[in-house]
DNA sequence: ACCTGAACACCGTTCAAGT
DNA sequence: ACCTGAACACCGTTCAAGT
């Protein structure tokens, strides 16, 4: 909808609330306290009203989610990509996974339904583009593209989640495994959690990489 | 605990509902209508019993998930691994892909918290020793190991959920991208949908493997 | 020891009514 | 056109009481 859009006479009462400020709002409770406790009801009383004003606002919670999505996206930093195409390719899917991983969030949300945001198919866009350039087929592109995408969201869901705070069952576990039955699991012990912390996306990226490009995915 | 442990008489009333029990009821609910049916009000329904019995055989619905999840990871077969060190580590890793994509469920609670089944370590454990038996120190190959689970749960999180029944919103936006923004996408136009339905996992799996023992994580 | 019922503090959403 | 209030059909869990 263009800003100059003519603007028709509107009748009845006039807005109290607005799309926009529902959307902060929302962005607000998501990164100050977790997806979870962003609730209709929780986000109309932020902003002073009822979870059924909302409704006029939002089809319903699923839509409110894509906006916030897509809200998003359009902040994600988009980075100069190199000329060479592997460099590209590279680039823009680290650059995918930097901006998602800030907000792990963002990923449940992505997977758990039919929601994307359109604004963030400037990511895949760039790495089907990069293995293009480096003698793939469209198809072994996007099925290279896939690759990275299930690689990308399940690091940054799986290892974006680890808690710090508390401490876990794998690590009341991992000490004291039977070395008969998982004899290598057992002799790492305990340097498996902190084997496990360490952030090896990139390293992962570009081996990956090497090996679907040189065996491309038909 | 061993079935033979000596019977302490107990005393008051007799257990109308067991663990057993509870577990079973909420293993058919989970794959007859999906995870986010199994809620503790449905499954006491589903028993005859209230909601609060329940919390008389578990601590509370994260420890029954843990006991689902065991009860799976006991019934997942487990093949006969070759000797070849590489071919091992693609049949376990394969073998825990098959385990899991049928039950999608498992993996969002494998991810959404620190939940996991020791009988399922049987997985990482002969992927490990693969890893080693290609040359990889043990540090190198739990980072493969790791990176093939990113790339194993991102897989089934999102290739698994992929809806059959209802038009998705992808389908509706792909067909007109703008080409001038999006080029390789606009190309690409409606075999987007079908071509990301199509099951790579294998073929991916042993370009990610190829990849990361050409080029291993330290 | 085990189970029940009522209660607390929540959800998303519909519907009819008010301004 | 927009907002409100009451209601519906749910959640997980605590607490006090019953058998």
């Amino acid at each position: 909808v263009p800003p100059s859009a003519p603007q028709r006479p509107r009748t009845g009462r006039p807005p109290r609330i607005s799309r926009q400020e529902i959307i902060a709002a929302a962005r607000r409770i998501v990164e100050s306290e977790g997806v979870q406790h962003l609730t209709m009801r929780r986000l109309a009383k932020d902003i002073g009203s009822t979870p059924m004003a909302l409704y006029h606002h939002v089809r319903d919670k699923d839509q409110l989610l894509v906006l916030l999505l897509d809200d998003y996206a359009e902040g994600v930093p988009r980075p100069d990509l190199p000329d060479d195409p592997r460099e590209r390719l590279l680039t823009a899917a680290q650059a995918m996974h930097d901006g998602l991983a800030d907000f792990p969030w963002i990923v449940e949300v992505l997977t758990s339904d039919d929601l994307f945001a359109i604004s963030g198919l400037w990511y895949p866009e760039h790495i089907i583009d990069g293995a293009i350039g480096c003698g793939l087929t469209p198809e072994q592109a996007v099925h290279t593209y896939r690759t990275i995408w299930y690689y990308t969201a399940g690091e940054i869901i799986i290892h974006g989640r680890a808690r710090t705070d508390r401490p876990t069952y794998r690590e009341q576990v991992f000490p004291d495994l039977d070395p008969q039955t998982l004899p290598r699991l057992a002799s790492l012990g305990d340097r498996w959690v902190s084997l496990t912390a360490e952030d090896t996306y990139r390293q992962g990226l570009r081996a990956i990489v090497n090996g679907l490009l040189a065996t491309p995915i038909d």
